[in-house]
RNA sequence: UGGGGCGUCGUCAAGCGGUAAGACACAGGAUUUUGAUUCCUGCAUUCGGAGGUUCGAAUCCUCCCGCCCCAGCCA
């Protein structure tokens, strides 16, 4: 389905001509440069997809790379997990992974020609001065007085600072471009500044560590990157970006380009704000699968490749928007559709008792009616379709007996014309079974329906009336000795504002109190013991669900919703 | 009020001077042992606004309006 037919886009547009004139030499490279501090989210898969996905497309290359240069926030743990969500995102980087790391040495050296060229200086000013100095969006700054040190003494000092004969924050290398430019990027912006501490790769090799600005165009252009695609908010950033990649000796000059982020409604995105619902334990940590990171929605069961259908549907532009997660979970569905086994499962059981179904120890039990009935226990085996438009998925089979179950809502005491489920007096298709008919309710002594008294027609068998006469309902159901146990967690949407970000305040507050309902009570068939974790399963009229990863095992089985099916009834019936 | 961006259907989004693609949503209808799927049909005389250029403008020009980003020794 996807794959083919991908959407074009202004960044496409752009390689298509740089291709066709030859540029770069005919070749594209791009990259994903996650900063390893936090874990990825459906808003990184849109970098992801375009950037492995162009790749792909122009027969070029894509490099993962680490963009780890601030050790104060950065931790192996997130390069692990990176790594892990890029991979299950169905993208190959190649043969290796590149880590911004790798070019200290390199980066240092091209800061030592700037300084040689005159174009860095090494500043003494306070982090609070050099605030003061920058001057305002509307005022220009000032010039530090270190600006006019001399080479000799910034190579001097320079080297100190890298030999860690400083402290942290006494000096900063900054490049020399103007104080006075309406671009506060390019107030001589630092590029090097003092950390004493100790990096999730280089260990204590290096107190100084470049900043992003230094050491981005950098790495591109050793890697031989041809399109630097990054996010709107670099804009700003691109004059610094060409100016440093002209002023150092580097192989080739990357273009960089930017595009809008996505952002989804109903939902939050940014590290911080994912953060506090982590910390604060609103959701059960960074894989809730209510969560918008790679790793909750993987547990909730969406797949790879809906993720990224979603994201080539979407399109790259450069306009600012917040897309309608029901566009991802159509995106879901179409691709659930298509994948997963079909079974049954009661989220709610209701009883119902076939009361001309044989007892085990009544004489009536060599009914010849009941092909497949064994004697001992009962009941009897029926076969079903793992999917009905796909034979090649298989049958297995299921089993019927005196005892089953129907899910509550699909019994109506006093029901209207239009509910096409079970009433009294009314009569309904069980699903690859019987039809049956409600003779008789049963209920608490508060008036609470708690089992139904049916009869079968033994003439249905597999769901099919010799007689032509139509139902209008077909119902999933499970029987007592042909099901097992569980609990299926429903997630919702965790807010219930669009925005949950809009007001400036808590935002926390628009939290859905049923962003999540745990139903302890339910029965789902035997065949889905084995159920494998992630693994897509479509409940039948309810929606698709997969084994939990974390909490499912065979002696509870845990089961998430991942989507619920296209309901136009509980649509019709709100009204 | 400095600089950089962006404004095409409810939501995304093509379009690049020749007379508004597509997807989702929505509304009808058909088929259906999932009120699912699938399948038809409809859905912007109009492109933030106002002028101008042109035989012809969403596309070019001018002005205006609205929204976003930038003053980390974060990325």
């Amino acid at each position: 389905m996807e794959e083919e037919n991908r959407k074009n886009n202004f960044i496409k547009n752009i390689i298509t001509e740089d291709l066709e004139q030859g540029k770069n030499n005919g070749k594209m490279i791009t990259r994903f440069p996650p900063e390893p501090n936090g874990f990825l989210h459906i808003g990184h898969a849109k970098s992801i997809c375009l950037n492995f996905g162009v790749a792909q497309e122009f027969k070029g290359k894509c490099n993962l790379r680490f963009d780890d240069t601030n050790p104060a926030k950065e931790d192996q743990k997130y390069i692990d997990s990176i790594i892990s969500d890029v991979k299950w995102l169905g993208f190959d980087w190649g043969e290796k992974i590149y880590y911004a790391s790798d070019y200290f040495d390199r980066l240092y050296e091209f800061a030592v020609e700037l300084i040689k060229k005159g174009k860095a200086y090494v500043c003494s000013l306070t982090a609070e001065e050099m605030r003061e100095y920058r001057g305002t969006l509307t005022e220009p700054g000032k010039n530090s007085p270190d600006r006019e040190r001399s080479i000799a003494e910034n190579l001097d000092l320079f080297e100190r600072m890298k030999n860690g004969e400083f402290e942290d924050g006494t000096y900063v290398l900054r490049a020399k471009i103007d104080m006075s430019s309406p671009n506060i990027n390019m107030r001589d912006p630092v590029i090097y500044r003092i950390k004493t501490m100790s990096h999730p790769r280089t260990k204590d090799a290096w107190c100084i560590y470049p900043m992003y600005d230094f050491t981005h165009g950098i790495s591109d252009a050793l890697e031989g990157v041809t399109h630097s695609l990054c996010t709107l908010e670099f804009q700003d950033h691109r004059p610094l970006y060409d100016w440093l990649l002209d002023e150092v000796s580097v192989p080739c000059h990357p273009q960089q380009i930017e595009f809008a982020r996505m952002n989804l409604n109903y939902t939050v995105m940014s590290k911080r704000k994912l953060q506090k619902l982590v910390e604060n334990n609103h959701v059960d940590g960074w894989d809730d699968p209510r969560l918008p990171t790679i790793a909750g929605i993987r547990r909730r069961g969406y797949t790879p490749a809906a993720i990224r259908n979603f994201c080539n549907i979407i399109g790259v532009s450069k306009k600012e928007s917040r897309i309608d997660v029901g566009l991802l979970e159509n995106c879901l569905r179409e691709d659930l559709n298509d994948i997963a086994p079909r079974v049954m499962a009661v989220l709610d059981p209701l009883k119902v008792t076939i009361e001309n179904w044989p007892d085990k120890d009544s004489s009536n039990m060599n009914r010849q009616n009941i092909e497949n009935l064994h004697p001992q226990d009962g009941t009897e085996e029926l076969e079903a379709l793992n999917h009905p438009q796909k034979p090649e998925m298989g049958t297995r089979k299921i089993t019927f007996s005196k005892t089953i179950y129907i899910e509550q809502d699909d019994f109506m005491e006093n029901a209207p014309k239009k509910f096409f489920r079970l009433a009294p007096g009314r009569e309904v298709r069980l699903r690859y079974a019987y039809f049956i008919k409600c003779e008789d309710v049963i209920k608490d002594k508060d008036g609470k329906v708690v089992e139904l008294i049916c009869t079968y027609d033994p003439a249905t068998r597999g769901g099919d009336a010799p007689d032509g006469r139509k139902v209008k309902g077909t119902l999933h159901w499970v029987s007592q000795e042909g099901s097992v146990p569980a609990t299926v967690n429903l997630y919702d949407r965790l807010f219930l504002a669009e925005d949950p970000e809009a007001e400036n305040d808590d935002f926390t507050k628009n939290l859905n109190p049923e962003s999540l309902i745990k139903l302890e009570g339910c029965r789902v068939e035997k065949y889905l013991l084995n159920a494998q974790p992630e693994k897509a399963y479509q409940f039948e009229r309810l929606g698709y669900f997969c084994a939990d990863s974390k909490e499912s095992s065979e002696d509870h089985l845990v089961f998430n919703r991942t989507v619920t099916l296209r309901d136009t009834w509980a649509k019709v019936n709100k009204q």
